[in-house]
DNA sequence: TGCTGTGAATCGCTTCACAGCC
DNA sequence: GGCTGTGAAGCGATTCACAGCA
């Protein structure tokens, strides 16, 4: 059942922290948020407010990328955005094909968050030959016979899996046989690949299942412990540390 | 700027570790899969192949739970299967309300892996009065103006938000306000939320990034080192560790 | 003998706290 | 004086390796 790796937890990329290039999608948000309102500069107390992280960590980040900011005064807006795409690899243009046009797939075609940021949709494929030809979000669907000369024609290196679970496998394989290096899973299976590639899962009934377990234990201390009321705000007002952060996976849909 | 806590990484929950917690779920799925199969035992070794995870971390996993092997054996499916629900809080019922029904808010209403883990689509509610009573998987569409009632009268307390970027904060406010204390939230955005309220991300722009980076690197290797070739597989067969693992966030669409 | 359960070692990330520079 | 950049400490998670039990 030989399961290949995954994001390379072995050799750290380039130094980076997975943990840290994890993050800076978040810091780049912010950002670009901040250049909009044409701010020149943000200290990392203020950028970690808005990214919902705290000072320390982001300062630590940033120095893995260099020294990018200015003692006493803080970072260059426009210039943390350059440095942090690049890093990421989004000044170069990313054709990216969507596999599985159900309703998944279709609200990811439709999702505006892709263009934005160097990545562009360049085919939607699916199997019912029903939806062949059909546009979605502007884009004509094709048939997924093709799937090996779009990949090729088009140059493309991540895939995005949308399909049943019991698809899954099968066009990873097809994906990744064509060329394709890098995976986004939103089938809910643990998909093999070959050493190389990459996948990533994003999985929503895993992460309502996670919110469920702490759900259930706020219900079980308020009826257990005599302390009457909500918890005592101990720490409030900083930190956030919003979706899977100390924590990890994810599953979705079929 | 304040933002509230989110998965209380202070005091751990009840002893189990978050990491352990998120991938709980996981193992549920692949133990389903082999009760559907009528398995009745299973290995550390054959589940973590299943699961995508390596078997020390697995043990290590099912040790905080209880000891629910038998040596020279291994784990009865059926056991472990509820073991787990049970400690997932699966075992009763979570009314869950869907806030924006757009094309993701409509994938999620249709997807199927809700009701199979004792989550359940209450309510759909969205803002624009051309949706009302409109149905979408079999569920009327029911109008933003009555969240708070539909709320309370639902005993809802996790809410799903995937309306655009702009509207995510308010939303958020409104749910907490009518007694909503976890939250799944598919907008870019960091929400602000009072302690004692769980939020979780799920962001495809994040992921499709992280992607990125690890595909840049690739390519600039291949480049670079005169090897040639592909990297020498080096441990492949086991591990998996798919999606945000060791890693952390997601963002998403507007 | 085979596989679980777990202390001990290790690893990586986070947090602290302060030196260094504007 | 203020804020960045970073060694060092702290902490949780992973991995190792083997004792313990069927």
């Amino acid at each position: 059942m030989a399961t290949g790796r995954t994001h390379r937890p072995a050799t750290r990329s380039r130094g980076i922290p997975e943990a840290t290039v994890a993050r800076l999608p978040l810091y780049l948000r912010a950002l670009t948020a901040l250049s909009e309102r044409s701010v020149p500069t943000v200290s990392s107390e203020e950028l970690a407010a808005a990214a919902g992280v705290n000072s320390a960590k982001l300062r630590k980040d940033f120095s893995y990328l260099g020294s990018y900011g200015t003692r006493g005064v803080g970072y260059d807006v426009e210039y943390l955005v350059y440095q942090i795409s690049r890093e990421l690899g989004l000044t170069q243009d990313w054709p990216v094909v969507i596999v599985g046009i159900g309703n998944l797939g279709a609200a990811l075609a439709n999702y505006g968050g892709f263009a934005s940021r160097g990545f562009r949709v360049a085919a939607l494929i699916d199997a019912d030959p029903a939806m062949a030809g059909k546009p979605v979000a502007g884009i004509p669907v094709q048939h997924s016979d093709d799937l090996e000369k779009i990949i090729q024609d088009n140059g493309v290196s991540i895939g995005v899996i949308a399909t049943p679970a019991g698809a899954a496998q099968q066009v990873c394989d097809r994906l990744v046989a064509a060329g394709v290096t890098s995976i986004l899973n939103f089938a809910p299976t643990v998909l093999s690949v070959p050493d190389g590639v990459d996948v990533r899962k994003v999985d929503l009934s895993i992460e309502l299942q996670i919110l469920a377990f702490h759900e259930q234990r706020k219900a079980g201390e308020e009826a257990a412990s005599g302390d009457g009321a909500l918890p005592t705000a101990a720490a409030r007002s900083e930190s956030a540390d919003q979706g899977p952060d100390g924590d990890m996976p994810a599953v979705m849909p079929a």
